[in-house]
RNA sequence: GGUCCGGUAGCUCAGCUGGAUAGAGCAACAGCCUUCUAAGCUGUGGGUCGUGGGUUCGAAUCCCGCUCGGAUCACCA
């Protein structure tokens, strides 16, 4: 029986009567009062029919008395505050202890099926920072969606067809001199990207000359010989014309092997992956069956829309007149052949709140046309990521570049080691895995503490700090305790069966225990939110406190071995809450720094 | 204009299913390396929680108005 249910029997004995759970309010003690859990009496006021101190007397007194966990208790104001018994923490300790994978829950064979997709870039460009935030969370969300218990499919919509592909294609085709990653050195993403760029940089420089011969704008536009060669392709393409697809899945694998070596890097993956190339025409046939059905109507251009007014949105359009499919008709024949290949109870999709109406209207289309999972559909939305002085905008070259910062925060990561000799006694092999992952743990905390609905900053000159409410800070602290289990085993100290005495001696470590305590039921509560930032933060409070902690012990100097086995195990056991929490969140922690 | 989301220390962010004196990091200042890793620790200063009302024992947190910022309302994806 939990505390929690114990106390509440314990009142309603007391006063003789059923009391809701919503009145026990039973929190952690703050840190400036004495106990470790604090029960608000006010909420009790009208049942005791006495002032808040009374009444916490009273209770107080009680529970002291039929509650053999609570051991002393204080009262102020209107707040009672607990001692728990040591022997409650320490069976505690010891249930972590034995635990390997302590706060996580096992798959059971009927556990409900959660699809994430997540990532879903274009082949015409590399991937940005934006990615990596989006990247990050849905790889996040997975990791804590599987912990609590959900059979996770991670997916990936690629979008590989469109015009924007074309623009790539035409580039290479007219001015590439048949460039290949191999030929070029270039990752392949990176050389579809750059002749993207060099088609608009044509584009534009042959509307300036339109312009100049005294068109308008908008009739320079139209007159353009590129962008009509560029539509021209994309017909060929989408009527099947064998050089032009030939081309394309060449080109296309290209920037498969660069993404692919992107999302190694990051230590981001996916179970399944989606083309649009293969799911829009799908999507076409379910629109047309919702027609037939009457969920959709048709306009006497032969143009499909369905009408949203009675959900208090607009009319949509499904099928252009000309019978292509839109970005919404694609997302549709997705989610059907997702439903085709997994029996998908829940759907995530983590995607920039700039979707946030895309995401409410294919919710409805899909509920419409009978998925399932349509209606209880999760957009995850999150917000951009801008740069101090705004938004990262292609055209003015101010895109981060998801292997540039990689790149850059590796490097910084190994200047900073090696200015702090972390890297003396290590092998070149090792130098450069630590380095890895201390880069990327910094990254990847950097993007993830941060609530995902909120933009956020990022400040490519400061770059990111390795100080502080960091990866690296917390890295560290593993990085540490790992070195304490380490010269302890070199000592012959072995862990076992010397708790107790420890306890007797009465000193903080309650407090650090209590926070363990919690820490699965806030792995719950941040999956169910969706917030790995909750989680993020509160790995950063554990690792605060075992520094407190350390501080503590080093002031006390260590004469008492009793002691010194305590501690050891205490540090075991939180080494072992962040090593679980990091991996939750996909961030590596090196044993040494 | 409609809808949605945000506004908390100089900066970047926590806290938001109502609870005690609103917390971290950075930046500033003052200390701490013969003692398990100083990527650290301790201390000091720094706040009308955008604003006005309401709900109540109690509001950064819930409700309403206003305001500022962002997103979206395409036969783009």
């Amino acid at each position: 029986m939990s505390i929690q249910t114990s106390v509440q029997q314990l009142i309603e004995k007391l006063y003789n009567q059923k009391i809701s759970e919503e009145q026990i309010q039973l929190q952690r003690t703050k840190k400036e009062f004495k106990g470790h859990l604090t029960l608000v009496v006010f909420p009790l006021l009208k049942i005791s029919k006495k002032n808040p101190e009374q009444t916490a007397n009273e209770i107080g007194e009680y529970l002291l008395q039929h509650e053999l966990l609570i051991v002393e208790y204080n009262v102020i104001k209107g707040f009672l505050n607990l001692i728990i018994a040591p022997s409650y923490w320490l069976n505690l300790l010891n249930q972590i202890h034995s635990n390997e994978m302590f706060g996580f829950k096992e798959v059971s064979e009927n556990a409900p099926l959660v699809m994430i997709e997540y990532s879903s870039p274009n082949t015409n460009k590399p991937l940005h920072l934006g990615h990596i935030r989006n990247n990050l969370l849905g790889y996040s969300l997975a990791e804590i969606m599987s912990a609590n218990g959900y059979k996770v499919v991670k997916t990936n919509i690629v979008n590989d067809r469109g015009i924007h592909i074309c623009k790539s294609m035409l580039a290479w085709k007219n001015w590439g001199n048949g460039a290949t990653p191999e030929s070029t050195g270039k990752k392949g993403d990176h050389l579809i990207g750059d002749f993207y760029v060099l088609f608009d940089k044509k584009y534009k420089e042959e509307l300036k000359k339109l312009e100049e011969k005294g068109l308008n704008k908008e009739e320079a536009e139209k007159q353009s010989s590129l962008m009509a060669d560029a539509r021209e392709m994309l017909r060929q393409w989408e009527a099947g014309n064998e050089e032009i697809v030939s081309l394309w899945k060449m080109m296309n694998n290209w920037v498969y092997a660069g993404f692919d070596e992107t999302y190694k890097r990051l230590g981001v993956d996916f179970d399944k992956i989606y083309y649009e190339s293969e799911t829009y025409l799908v999507g076409k046939e379910q629109v047309l069956e919702g027609l037939k059905k009457g969920v959709f109507s048709q306009k006497e251009d032969g143009s499909v829309w369905a009408d949203l007014t009675a959900d208090g949105l607009d009319n949509k359009l499904l099928l252009r007149a000309d019978g292509t499919s839109v970005y919404m008709t694609q997302d549709i024949g997705t989610a059907k052949l997702r439903f085709n290949d997994y029996p998908i109870n829940k759907m995530v999709y983590v995607v920039g709140n700039e979707q946030n109406y895309h995401f409410q209207v294919l919710s409805l289309l899909l509920d419409k046309l009978g998925f399932e999972f349509g209606k209880g559909l999760v957009h995850f939305s999150y917000g951009m990521v801008e740069l101090p002085e705004g938004k990262m905008k292609s055209r003015e070259g101010t895109v981060v570049d998801a292997d540039d910062l990689i790149e850059e925060m590796v490097i910084t990561a190994r200047q900073t080691s090696e200015e702090l000799g972390k890297l003396d006694n290590c092998t070149p092999e090792e130098a450069k895995n630590i380095v890895e992952i201390v880069g990327l743990g910094a990254l990847k905390y950097f993007i993830l503490k941060v609530d995902p609905r909120k933009n956020m900053t990022f400040n490519p000159k400061e770059s990111i700090d390795f100080n502080g409410n960091t990866g690296p800070f917390i890295q560290y602290t593993y990085a540490r305790i790992q070195s304490v289990l380490r010269k302890a085993q070199e000592q012959g100290i072995t862990l076992s069966g010397k708790l107790s005495s420890g306890l007797e001696l009465g000193l903080k470590e309650e407090e650090l225990i209590q926070t363990l305590d919690s820490f699965p039921s806030i792995i719950e509560e941040a999956a169910e939110t969706y917030s790995p930032a909750v989680i993020a933060n509160y790995i950063y409070d554990l690792v605060k406190e075992y520094n407190q902690f350390y501080h503590d012990y080093s002031i006390l100097g260590e004469k008492d071995m009793e002691l010194k086995m305590f501690r050891l195990t205490l540090s075991f056991n939180v080494g072992k809450v962040i090593r679980n929490g990091m991996s939750l969140l996909g961030i590596r922690v090196p044993d040494r720094m």
